[in-house]
DNA sequence: GTACATTAAATGTATGTACATATATTTGCG
DNA sequence: CGCAAATATATGTACATACATTTAATGTAC
């Protein structure tokens, strides 16, 4: 993608405040990251919110985990775990069993393909190649700082 | 919400650098500032990119936009813009036609109804109420110049 | 211990996204 | 002119989001 301020990315001359375009603008570059990445991901053959229900296995693996417990750690915590969790359990990326001390919970559990996928996608982690990385490490933890502030 | 920095957020003790943390940062505040609006949008009846579209029309109101001319100004521009359009002529906030002149091409156009609409929501533009006027005009202001680099 | 509320997960429905394909129209080249 | 390439829009399919509802199991009050 060429550089471009925001303003010529979406063809609206004036904005009404700072504000107002770095929201426009936050929202914009959001996007304009989520599709980076989902193009690194194709040829692994799962999509974004899939990868992050992984990478949460991972991180209880050899421990199973409830579905409660993939929503609660989401980035969105609406979205639908069972449903992803499904799409998962078709590629045989993860299992699924009840739980026999609460059988209203369901056991999550990543494969070894599962965990050998994520290996070979280690690489696309920390935003490399999308962006990100055109700032220094200054201005990254600048850019943390003020996102904290926002959802303050 | 709670005032959270996002380690706390996301309970992710570690990032891998603090790109990796700014990278997730940015997708999560973005889903954050989102929701936050989809919510304010609710009782209108409509949604983001319906609003967006509205947007465009208004712009160039009382001339039409053809589809494609609202793909291109669509902050995402993969998306389906016939369908948006589709769900608006529904609620009969624009109307569609078949241009005389290009007959490939619809003439679509903001009906009066749909000006109204804008005129009752153009309270919530710029981001009021939704964390971004957390910040003071020289912070949104350096926001917009760290985003702009990331997507050079 | 039965009845009611609560919790966990799955399911239903509408919307939007991403991408491929279809259909109609116009353009352009021989 | 006639036909292939390009263009504008619409449609089909798979996936995800948002939100409401359902189903089953557990907890709690009486």
């Amino acid at each position: 993608m060429l550089p471009m301020k925001i303003e010529d990315e979406i063809k609206q001359s004036a904005f009404k405040s700072e504000y107002q375009k770095a929201y426009i603008n936050l929202v914009y570059t959001s996007g304009y990251l989520q599709q980076n990445q989902a193009a690194m991901f194709k040829p692994f053959g799962i999509t974004l919110p899939q990868y992050n229900i992984l990478r949460i296995l991972r991180g209880q693996h050899p421990k199973p985990a409830t579905v409660s417990l993939l929503i609660e750690r989401m980035l969105d915590k609406t979205s639908n775990a069972s449903r992803i969790v499904d799409k998962l359990e078709a590629k045989e990326l993860v299992t699924r069993k009840q739980c026999p001390s609460d059988r209203r919970t369901v056991d999550v559990l990543i494969t070894d393909k599962g965990l050998e996928l994520l290996r070979q996608m280690d690489d696309l982690e920390g935003g490399k190649g999308t962006g990100i990385t055109n700032l220094t490490e200054e201005e990254a933890a600048q850019l943390n700082t003020l996102l904290d502030k926002i959802r303050d």
